[in-house]
DNA sequence: CCAAAGCTGTAGAATATCTACAGCCATGGC
DNA sequence: GCCATGGCTGTAGATATTCTACAGCTTTGG
């Protein structure tokens, strides 16, 4: 490789919770892809989006364990879409993983602010 | 693949996150890679924890783009030890990367909590 | 003298995300 | 009628990060 071309690959998304962000988005509703994709963006105000080479193999991922189950619709456009929901394992993984999203991210704010039980203000 | 096996590589860290907390560490004093491990899992209650196979592969990565810069020093034990400590560029790439962080995580826990604004206790 | 702890390192596996490409259908404007 | 645009699903391959597993050296203490 002559040139090390310094090529940021951008993510979006911080690794590991976007099948997080699926379930928690399914748990508002039965949704397509296409929709659980602008549901993500909107619902964050732009500052996570999915692409859809992430998207879609997530949900399929997500199907094979059993915590979404799908079916073939007509969207409100009238075009064929795959809709999916929760399953009850879907409900205990979304709960596992807000888990552990939680004590990690509360983890790194403490490692990120310390002393703020200090209150130096 | 017979057997699915279902195999989850126990990941003890958000992905993304390691060089951030590595920078912060360091932006405490300078430290050699094992003080830096221990400090980022006692820092944190025990929750994160750096594999040594991660930590010094990051190491050798941040010093390469130039965020820390390393001198081999004697430890408290007397064992020879790379000292790591940040460059002005490596303040400012904490800055960016706390940056991104905040924005990130503050919109995952919109997403997570909706209606947090609505103040129903 | 030897075990345990301190300290650094590499190789290879597993996985998640991205970019880039591909294709189909429906609607609306011309 | 035609075509561009938007809605909708999907795959292949590149890239990056983390982990597991291994390897080796030094110092101190019993």
């Amino acid at each position: 490789m002559a040139k090390q071309e310094r090529y940021q690959n951008r993510i979006e998304l911080l690794q590991g919770t976007l099948d997080m962000l699926i379930l928690q988005t399914l748990s508002w509703g039965a949704q397509h892809g296409y929709g659980i994709g602008l549901a993500i963006r909107s619902g964050s105000g732009d500052v996570l989006q999915v692409e859809t080479g992430s998207l879609y193999p997530a949900l399929h991922r997500l199907e094979k364990q059993g915590w979404i189950k799908s079916e073939w619709r007509n969207s409100e456009h009238n075009q064929r879409a795959k809709y999916y929901q929760l399953t009850a394992a879907g409900k205990k993984q979304l709960l596992s993983e807000y888990s552990r999203w939680s004590r990690m991210s509360a983890a790194i704010a403490g490692l990120m602010n310390p002393g703020e039980s200090e209150g130096q203000a």
